[in-house]
DNA sequence: GTGAAAGCGCTAACAC
DNA sequence: GTGTTAGCGCTTTCAC
């Protein structure tokens, strides 16, 4: 059996090389062979195939992303896989990108920005075709390396602070506070208090925002007592429903809405360790507050986004990007950027209390 | 400003070679500075660490890993990323493989052995350095490339039908299903259904036959018709459940054990369709069952599998094998593969009836 | 239709 | 201490 290199009973894989020596044929036609070219004899590609097949040839994607230059990789770097909206958009995006023979490679930067920019540097020495981030930092330097050299970048739930365009996808989050506000006050509630993430982040910026232009405009006055914020995990939701239940003598409140899904988990546990019941003693909504089971009593009234609808898009678009950039047409420099808002949905359940003062 | 070839509008990211012209010296010193190596004079170093600052050189990893042969990529393939189950376990596993410079590249097979299969072989190409694989495939026709390339395999979840040893973490699920019954019987049941994944895979046979072994242990006899078999998604719950219950005139039950999370939100929907009550009607045991809030009532006892921790075992592991492949004293062929059984927990709440006629 | 050869960017002998 | 060189496995001109 000719094969290629064999050192101390390790058995390399077989090369183009390796195959056009047991042939005795040049390494070229092999390859045109391998990639199904055109421009080889029948009889040729056949006996060629054959060998192949035989030693189980397998292309070393590594040298052919040497060679041209592209990697068929996806980056994709993500706060917290464990949030269901994160796993979701993932496999929404792999569902896009695998039709397209790209793969995904994955990174958890656990909200730490250092760990982000460390991500950012070391996919970018892997050559990634194209990056999906949520980005929790406020100053993205290594973001630099692939604005500089032109690949596709598309930003997911949180928006970056670039002075450039740049491509996102992520749903309206000022008009999802809206609903909720709308929806509250809808039903007699005045005193709405909130735990956001941090306005440094555009996603907490917005929800934020939104809050307090719906209040606004419903002349509802605002408390800024009322604001807590967190940082998306699960104890800093507890937290924050803490700090709020022990004043709320002081500064009352019958509602209260949270901005994400962990730290509404949070929140919970600290409303039922007060013993408060929901929606009698207090008002909840959510925000992406996953519920497959169906089975949380009460329902829990909640912001959704469409997480693999999402990741679709995501994939969709960067298929797109990575096209234009392969084709001769552009130039590579002139790609028009878009933001994709997609509308948020309230999902109402029983945790609002319709308030009879009202 | 001396950079490397530049082409219509396009930017090439500096080389070692731009920046040994660019000084006038050769690759192999800016290389040496790169990679920390000594040899190299203290001045010089100095110069050329300016140069590479100055120029925003990043190592181009494919060109190392094709040099090398090794990516410093793990790859993994599991069957539906939108299982917390996997999710945490993918999360384990890149807290502890990030540490030591890896990456995850990440592929859903969506419970198809044919996916499986394709990614098998995408991965293969792409010279992955170590596999992570939740099989779902009864026969494993690519991971014959693994085995004879001497790549380190861990299996999770689910085990391969192979007729050599290979590394395997994962929870000992006959117990599982043991703590189970034991449970139930214990609380007066006799009447006990199970809907259970495809006892094809490893992982369904092996919570069925514990069940099977433990009804038989304690004396229960056991009504084939009420075991069904699903396929793990929700759906199949739910058709699963429907049936169960349209024949419960005739083989009458107390107590239902689903052996997977999606298929337990799928039976428990059957179960309200149908007007019935847990556990007042019907005692419900689940797996997996994950209540992040804490709302869900009635709590569902559930079989709980400790998944970060099987992450970062995998992860561990993982390394473990990797690092002995590249010592010199193993010739990388006589590893000795381990099984790891987990144990499983039983999380009692209040989804099992006590029996009154016991 | 086939082959020779250059080179993608890097590492690692080996020479000096 | 520094440089030269030979690849890693592949694609892609360019000859013939």
């Amino acid at each position: 059996m000719i094969g290629p290199k064999q050192q101390v009973n390790l058995v390399m894989p077989h090369t183009l090389k390796s195959i056009a020596e047991s042939l005795n044929i040049s390494i070229s036609t092999v390859s045109r062979v391998v990639n199904g070219k055109r421009h080889v004899d029948p009889g040729m590609r056949n006996k060629v195939l054959k060998a192949l097949e035989k030693n189980g040839y397998v292309p070393n994607q590594v040298a052919r992303s040497l060679k041209k230059r592209s990697t068929n990789t996806v980056g994709i770097i993500i706060p917290d896989i464990s949030e269901e909206f994160f796993s979701g958009i993932i496999g929404g995006i792999d569902e896009i990108v695998m039709r397209h023979g790209y793969s995904i490679i994955f990174s958890d930067s656990k909200e730490s920005a250092l760990k982000e920019d460390h991500y950012l540097r070391l996919l970018f020495q892997k050559r990634i075709d194209a990056l999906v981030i949520a980005t929790v930092a406020k100053e993205n330097a290594a973001m630099r390396l692939y604005l500089e050299n032109q690949i596709p970048v598309v930003f997911i739930d949180n928006l970056p602070h670039l002075d450039t365009s740049y491509d996102a996808v992520l749903i309206d989050n000022a008009k999802a506070s809206q609903l909720v506000v709308q929806h509250l006050a809808g039903l007699g509630h005045r005193g709405i208090a909130i735990i956001s993430g941090s306005p440094d982040e555009t996603t907490g910026y917005e929800r934020l925002e939104g809050y307090r232009r719906s209040l606004a405009r419903l002349d509802i006055p605002l408390d800024e007592k009322l604001i807590k914020l967190g940082n998306y995990k699960e104890d800093s939701g507890y937290q924050c429903m803490q700090e709020l239940l022990s004043e709320r003598d002081r500064y009352p409140f019958t509602a209260i809405y949270v901005t994400a899904s962990k730290m509404a988990f949070g929140a919970i546990k600290a409303i039922r360790e007060n013993r408060l019941r929901i929606p009698e003693d207090i008002s909840f909504v959510g925000f992406d507050f996953n519920d497959k089971t169906g089975l949380v009593t009460p329902g829990i009234t909640t912001i959704t986004q469409p997480e693999r609808q999402i990741g679709n898009i995501v994939g969709d678009l960067i298929i797109k990007r990575i096209k234009e950039k392969d084709s001769p047409q552009q130039g590579g420099g002139s790609i028009m950027n878009q933001r994709i808002l997609l509308e948020p949905e309230l999902m109402v359940r029983e945790s609002v209390k319709q308030l009879s003062g009202e």
